[in-house]
RNA sequence: GGUCGGGUAGCUCAGUUGGUAGAGCAGCGGAUUGAAAAUCCGCGUGCCGAGGGUUCAAGUCCCCCUCCGACCA
């Protein structure tokens, strides 16, 4: 920690809550700035989840792109995997004179990618800590293990809400590791930037970006998300994992099963989004590095030149 | 026209032997460091359909009107 990775050119990081048109702004910046496309999504990632996340078409991308299609639905991927990959493709872009464009709505994939998060390095594959304390959590209860959290590292407990599971295992997994999430977490004000970067963000208007959310979801749905969803479970998308957890994939397949009607589906796929885009709000909402565009008022080239503008500051 | 249900929070509904109302979902706010489109936390005043009556007290009982549904004509 400490030094800043060495790059003629700071990375120019586009956040923003979905539907806000990040993908076409990190082009368009990718062009004028001779540049390439980094994304930081963590659906993104998958390939054959193409329609409900958005992805951009193959035959639409003008500069190259980066973090897409890396691996296939079921296949574990993680913020620390996405640090390394982002990291390298900022260098090797960087050696080529090339501009990196990091763009993407999982905030912690970006933070991770341009901030100083320390992930411990324990184990590379798979996670047997993981898997035994879920283990332990279904047979005993949320609660029992979180005592159990606060018998072996209470100030960690301390600073996790015992119904979140999640987290509660993610502490037991710092300790297999060697460290714990209450002295990690007393870095988190301290934290600084890895990489040299500048940052855009899209502001929406909340009540007019979710009616644009709900037009999007529709779109997808005539683009063909269900058939999408078909071929994904066709190929054993089904088995427990990331992907399954993407909004748009998971209330496709509920529907498919007969648990609920196609109708309330994309009803389901539409307010999920609206509290997806809320949740971005939140956690983009305390970094004060970002420079805010009002994108529900600006055309493209409007939205451009604002861009570039914040940027020459 | 008649009988029986039902009209309570934006939506679906609970409301015990009468003591001025509460869940889920939605919405809003927040957290967030190897699952993050995930996970978790916090926030509930609404003419209890209208009017009248009984009662110290009515969402809760009685009368009447109205709307919705089912059934009988």
């Amino acid at each position: 920690m400490g030094d800043l990775l060495a790059l003629q050119l700071p990375v120019i990081c586009v956040v923003g809550p979905t539907a806000t048109g990040k993908t076409a702004l990190a082009q368009a910046l990718a062009e004028k700035f001779d540049g390439e496309v980094i994304s930081a999504d963590s659906m993104q990632i998958y390939r054959g989840m193409d329609i409900g996340t958005g992805k951009i078409a193959p035959e639409q991308r003008s500069v190259p792109y980066h973090g897409l299609d890396m691996c296939d639905p079921g296949t574990p991927y993680s913020a620390a995997l996405f640090q390394d990959f982002a990291r390298s493709c900022f260098a090797a872009a960087d050696a080529r004179g090339k501009r990196s464009i990091l763009c993407g709505g999982t905030g912690l994939y970006v933070r991770a990618a341009i901030d100083d998060y320390d992930f411990p390095r324990g184990q590379q594959e798979g996670n047997p800590a993981r898997d035994h304390y879920t283990q332990l959590a279904q047979e005993e209860g949320a609660l029992a293990l979180w005592q159990l959290l606060d018998q072996e590292d209470p100030a960690s407990a301390a600073l996790i809400h015992p119904n979140n599971t999640r987290r509660v295992i993610r502490a037991f997994e710092l300790l297999a590791e060697g460290t714990n999430y209450a002295s990690v977490h007393a870095g988190f004000s301290t934290m600084h930037q890895a990489v040299p970067a500048v940052f855009l963000g899209l502001a929406y208007d909340t009540a007019l970006l979710n009616a644009r959310i709900d037009q999007r979801v529709d779109a997808m749905i005539e683009e063909g998300l269900v058939d999408e969803v078909k071929t994904l479970l066709a190929k054993g998308f089904r088995a427990g994992l990331t992907a399954h957890q993407a909004i748009g994939y998971k209330e496709i397949v509920a529907a498919l099963e007969g648990e609920t009607s196609l109708d309330y589906a994309i009803e389901r796929i539409k307010i999920a989004s609206h509290r997806y885009a809320k949740r971005q709000r939140t956690w983009l909402r305390r970094d004060t590095r970002i420079h805010w565009l009002c994108a529900e008022s600006l055309d493209s080239t409007q939205l451009l030149d604002q861009a570039c503008a914040e940027l020459l500051q």
